[in-house]
Formats: structure tokens, sequence, C-alpha cells
DNA sequence: TACAATAAAATTGTATACAATCTAAGAACT
DNA sequence: AGTTCTTAGATTGTATACAATTTTATTGTA
């Protein structure tokens, strides 16, 4: 027993529930690796918990499509491919550009002074060492903008999407001159925002986007 | 007990996914009501299987969007507001014009061929009596051009938002008028599709579902 | 009758028990 | 030694049991 894992105390949310975000977070962590068994008792011995919420829980990773479930010999984290990669990226593109698109329509001052103080965070974590700080600034500043899309089910496609690439993202943040780029690049969408300009704004989001993600998929090849 | 409910019966398949894809229908064809709680001992008894199937069905339907969770009083069927649909069509639209666009750049012969297929049968059915296979063909002719654009992730993605509409979209369908005007819209977008002329796909394929959803949301306000 | 307090029933949340199936180790045989 | 058969263990799938909470019904009182 390992030990690995500690579940996420919430007194007021059931089990299944913390259960779920706990191995979540492993699987997005890279704690739990790709391929690697979900076996329900072991689960629940390390939990403390029994069986019925961790079927529970898998059931719901299942749908996120974190683990997939093999007849009879249960659920494994799911490995991601390059081709799953580039499905996601294209969509993702998609729908970034529909959300910014939006965002320039409808954003609200107070949404727009959202996305700036979120874009001047990340920049001031440019020379920070705390990745997962680097790594949140970061989702807080495209979840702004997806805010003032104004569209919650556009936001939860959006989200989920963007979960399938957590894992591969670390390694790319890590790299200080990177991330002042991405800082300018935040900056750049947030003037486009900030003039409507719904064009430049797509244009901006679509290189940012994929300028990312191509990476990731580039050192996830070379990783194999 | 009404014994509304009947499972579908598949050996090799865990009951959980029988009794999901069960309830799933159950709901879609309007037979379980938006706001109608779904007891797990009552369903238990009336599809025959425990409370376990069930429950893990239920979470399925949760992540789905199909139920919503009440902590201690479980689940009810989800009522759709209207926002709730505006915001399905926004989405939809958007995704639909991105899986044309790649059908136009990537669409086989084959797949063309399915295409047309897929339209001639919906248009001859434009006078049948059966409305379920009059939408069942709707479905099949999109579902052919998703194909096209050979984006899984994108497919999974359309199709659950997709399902949000299908409750309401059957009353649509028993205009035999509007059903024709339907086809010829499938005609337009085919032969978009087969000029590989994206602009001209895109925009018929953003007015065909326009018009059939804000058709929905409309009869929807005035039902109530 | 209306309202409050209490008790009973129903329902969900969680744990455990049992059944079916799969995996793997070891024995028997060639 | 290698191969097949058998058997024990492990694991999932399903059912049931128990605990906690909520809902409903009932009783008592003003």
């Amino acid at each position: 027993m390992t030990g690995k894992l500690q579940l996420i105390a919430d007194d007021y949310l059931p089990l299944r529930d913390v259960v779920f975000k706990t191995l979540r977070g492993a699987i997005l962590r890279g704690e739990l690796e790709p391929g690697e068994r979900l076996m329900e008792i072991r689960l629940a011995n390390e939990l403390g918990v029994s069986r019925t919420p961790i079927r529970e829980a898998i059931r719901m990773l299942e749908l996120e499509g974190l683990v997939l479930m093999v007849p009879r010999r249960g659920a494994q984290v799911a490995k991601i491919t390059e081709k799953d990669l580039k499905e996601v990226l294209e969509v993702r593109i998609g729908l970034d550009e529909l959300a910014i698109g939006f965002a320039c329509e409808r954003v609200t001052l107070e949404q727009l002074e959202a996305i700036r103080e979120a874009g001047e965070h990340f920049e001031s974590l440019a020379d920070s060492e705390d990745l997962t700080a680097v790594a949140e600034a970061d989702v807080r500043f495209h979840d702004r903008i997806y805010d003032a899309a104004g569209n919650q089910r556009l936001n939860q496609i959006l989200n989920n999407l963007r979960e399938q690439m957590y894992r591969y993202r670390m390694e790319y943040l890590k790299d200080t001159k990177r991330r002042r780029k991405l800082a300018d690049e935040h900056r750049a969408i947030y003037e486009a925002i900030r003039h409507r300009d719904t064009e430049t704004a797509k244009r901006e989001i679509r290189s940012h986007v994929r300028q990312q993600e191509e990476t990731i998929i580039l050192r996830m090849r070379e990783e194999g």
C-alpha cells in the first residue's frame, strides 16, 4: 500500500463526489499513470471508504473520458494518443474562438477588469518557482474570458476539453521565457476584447492556444 | 406501478449500461417528464434489478446533464429552461459549422455518397406517418456529416448537445411542409460539401439548425 | 379549523455479502 | 522441458443490509 492517494475531505458532499474529485485530481496530476488499473478494493482501502462510492466515482470518470472501462476487467486510466490530443485541440480552438467572439459582444466592464487582473496576476508569476500557481493563473485568465462569454454550457465543455491537456502542460510552463511570451499574448487578447475587436481576438486566441498545444503534442511524441 | 419502463435486454452489456440506455431513452422520449423524481427502489422494482445498477446509471445521466441531483433527495429529470436551450443552440451552431468545415476539407467519395443517400432517405420519408423514422433519418443525415468531419471528440460532443433538444423536436417534424423544406436544405448542404464550398456549407448549416431550434424554443415558450 | 410537536414511513447514502468471471499458479501428463 | 488441465485466488458485477436523513402522517392543543 503506497498511500499515494489522500481523500480531499468535504463534510457536506457525498463520498462519491469526494472520491471523484480525488481520483480526477490524481489522474490529471499524473499520480495515476495512463494505463494503470483502478482496482476497487484497493482504492476503497486506500481512501478508507467502501466500494460503492468508488464505483460511482468511476462511472463519472468514465463519462468524462478520464478512464476506460474494459468489461470484467474494470477501469484503467485512459491513455491519450496523439490522435486524441489533435482532436481535442481542433475542437478546443473552435470553441475558444466561439467563446471569445461572444466575450467581445457581451463583456461587461467588471468582467473586462477581471480579465485584465487575471492577466497581470499571471504576468507577476513569470519568474515564480511555484509551477502549480502559474498553471492556475493561466487557467484563471481563460476562465475569466469564458465567464464573459456568458454561456454556461460552453464553459463546461471547454473546461472538460482543457482537462485532457492538463497532465502534459506542466512541462511547458517550466520555461520562463515561454511564460513571458504567454503573458504578452494574454495582454494582446485582453486588448482585443477591450476594443471589441472580434477578428483580432479570434486570431490571437487561436495562435495562443495552438502554439501551446502543438508544443505539447510534439513533446509527447518525443517521449513516446 | 405503471409499468411504463421496459428494459432494453442485452446479454453482454453490464446492467448499469442497459439501465442507462433505458432511462436515457425514456427521458428523451418524454416518458419521464422534466422534474419527475427518479426513485431508486421504484425503478429497481420496475426494471427488475437491484439498486446498484440503477444508481450507477443515474451517475452517468447526471454527467450527461439529463438528470439533476438534489442532495438527499436523489435524482430528478432535468428541466430545460429557455436559457439552457439558447445556450445549447449557440454552442451547437458553432460546432456544426466547425464540423462541416472539416467535412468540406476531408470528405471522401464514400462519405459524400453516404451523405447523399441519407439526404434522399429523409426525403423519401417526407410524407411518412412514422415520426420516429423521420426523426432518425434526420439524425442520420447529420451523423454522416459528422463522420466526414473525422473527429471523434467533436462527434461525441455534438451528439450530446443534440440530445438536449430531442424531446422538443418531434412536434416540429409533424408538419410535412416543414419536412420538405428540411429536405431541400439537406440537399443544399450536400451540394455545398460536394463542391467543397466551406463558406456556403457553413451558412446553410447555420440557418438550417438555427431555424429548427428557434422554432422549438418558440413552441416551448408558448407551452410554458 | 389551524397549527405545532411527535412518531412513522420512505428515501438516499454507505457498507457488506454473494455470484460470476477472469487470472495465474501449480500439478499431471507427454 | 513443454503443454494442458485443474484449482485457488482475485476481481468485477449484482444484490442486500444497515445508517442517516428527510418527508409524511398523526396526534394533541389552542
